[in-house]
DNA sequence: TATGAATGAGCATTCATTCAT
DNA sequence: CATGAATGAATGCTCATTCAT
């Protein structure tokens, strides 16, 4: 049923469902949304959609292959930056980019993540956060007094997992009680407080 | 239609649908979850359930308040000693038992929070969080000297939002990269470390 | 199951489902009209209902049986006059106290009888029509000269089925083309046109 | 939802169902007729019903259509021939047809044609109503004479709706008291005789 | 006798998927 | 390859009827 597209044509439907299921996902949401929504949204007939996809749920997975590479792309492109900055920098140059990310097509992808949390929430989040460990570890290298952190993998997966969870929830909210300024510049300093702090604790004792 | 329950045998029927509903969505998730597997599951007919619920939305929405609830007065249980506690301890302390609530039951809640929070992020966090909210301001007003903290609403809702989302998906991975007390132990970290460095920062300048 | 009311208080419920029966389908229609509110608008469970009526149907029946009875009582009281009266005033008179009837209780019956007719159109105006008959031929012994009517059995059908339908249709209707007067004239002329030109056809050859 | 036919195919499947919908609702009434015995008097899957109708409202809607095209088809074939006539012979001509439309196919339209009136009383008969209006008036220009006549919008309306319902009530009575040829005759003669009476009573004073 | 909670068959409608063209 | 008509299982919900109290 479903064949890997080789040709060019082919390549451009499967796009076209992909942005389509986006389109529609937006929308409706993910549960109101139907196949022949998508492929209407996708200009091609219902049997088509079938070409390329084993099923509707495929769509949906691509959807979110789709979104986790665009995001990977953009913080490898980011990642140099990244690691020279200070922490705190650091973390508002992503979150920077991530909230633009978030917000593009009229929030295209911010509803859709909010969706997507649901059907599989390790496939979701998961290579980034992979990635953004790996970015941790990039920038701990270029900061060799970060080396005596301790738990950075623990810490790494509360920042994480929380920060990306906190800038979801806020643009997802209509009445949000902080400002997007106040919700970076606050993750910002969670972690270079935590790591000021650290770096102070475990300070070799003066002599 | 919907009938309120007075009797006591009433009252446990809509019991017993609200669990079948936990049970249901722990199961299959919210999407798969039908109105007859609820009747089922409660031991009821489909009509019975229309009985003492407007529509299946009316039984989510019961759910949802009959978490809340619990959380609710867990948290206003421990709010005393929370208050008391240093902020670390307290972070513990809450995790702990929010941890336990969680795994509760095979973890029914834990699999229905997932579920929970795309359908209506605001209406199923919202109140936990006002209530967190307060205890925060309850526990700054027992530690005068946290008075000079600044942002601390921002911080709040990063740490409340960061903190309930970091456990969820801890939880729910079935090979979660670090220990539950690894990541309790770091979320305390987090916050305390914060509120040190602030202090630090805000420190009167020493003669 | 149902039993006979032979109390009073029987008697007064069995009469309160079916006021209540005639208000229900007056309100929302027949085919909307479930067994709950006719038992709630009778002030009763709907437990009681089927102890005195064996099932819904049995509500209509005894609903079209109680508007028989009315109208037929109506009749009744009107014959001696009707029979006195010439041919055209008898028509306006059945017509005037018939068109009351039918708005009586805001055109409680009169919403009825157009939901009545798919039942059973025999047994509803069934009665109606055979005491109509009955008042026909009594008009006629009054009248002897009317003996010399031809087809008066078919006339009287025509006229009887033919005016009830137009009445009920005209109240019915919320844009009638011609007024509730001009229509009762209307069908008292037709009638005594009728006769008029059957006695004119059938005279004796004047000498 | 649903499509319009323009294929061949499609619009045969929209006839069948059309035809199914009046023998479901001539064998068990229009509220006992579902969507699965139309579908399956079709001859296709419930799901296809929906590619061609909105609801099921949609195609009772269609079959009223339907109907009342063939009855507008009959009455503009047989047009002028009517005007033609005396009125006493148009009536019986109109009535012949009318009778043998309502008898065709098992009695369906005639079964449907009782079902239909009370469900909208208007969009039923009207189209038909004012044609007959038409064609009265039609045939009062052929016969000037019959300029004379008063009341010629309140007397067609009496004459088309009783007419109407008499037929349909006779035909549809098991055990008529008068055969369908007193029917008619006595249509036409109350017709005749209301005319020949009116113009009796309006004709000039002889000198 | 009166009740109303419980029932479940039945309904209209949707939609992922197939397959003949 | 592309199509879209056809399908029917599945869903949310209703309501006449029963029966334990």
């Amino acid at each position: 049923m479903a064949r890997k597209p080789q040709q060019q044509r082919s390549k451009a439907t499967v796009d076209a469902i992909i942005q389509a299921g986006f389109i529609c996902v937006a929308e409706r949401g993910i549960v109101a949304t139907t196949t022949r929504h998508i492929a209407d949204t996708a200009g091609i007939g219902v049997g088509s959609l079938y070409e390329y996809f084993k099923d509707k749920e495929a769509v949906f997975d691509a959807m979110n292959q789709r979104m986790v590479e665009e995001v990977v792309a953009m913080l490898q492109t980011l990642a140099p930056q990244i690691t020279r900055l200070p922490i705190g920098e650091a973390v508002k140059l992503i979150l920077s980019h991530f909230g633009d990310f978030l917000q593009r097509n009229d929030q295209r992808y911010l509803k859709c993540s909010r969706q997507a949390m649901n059907i599989d929430i390790k496939d979701y989040v998961g290579p980034i956060s992979r990635l953004l460990m790996e970015i941790v570890m990039q920038h701990v290298m270029h900061h060799p007094e970060h080396m005596r952190l301790r738990h950075i993998p623990a810490m790494s997966y509360i920042f994480i997992n929380g920060g990306i969870f906190s800038v979801v929830r806020h643009l997802s909210d209509p009445n949000p009680p902080i400002s997007y300024e106040e919700l970076t510049q606050g993750l910002a300093d969670m972690v270079s407080h935590y790591v000021a702090q650290e770096l102070l604790l475990t300070a070799p004792a003066p002599r």
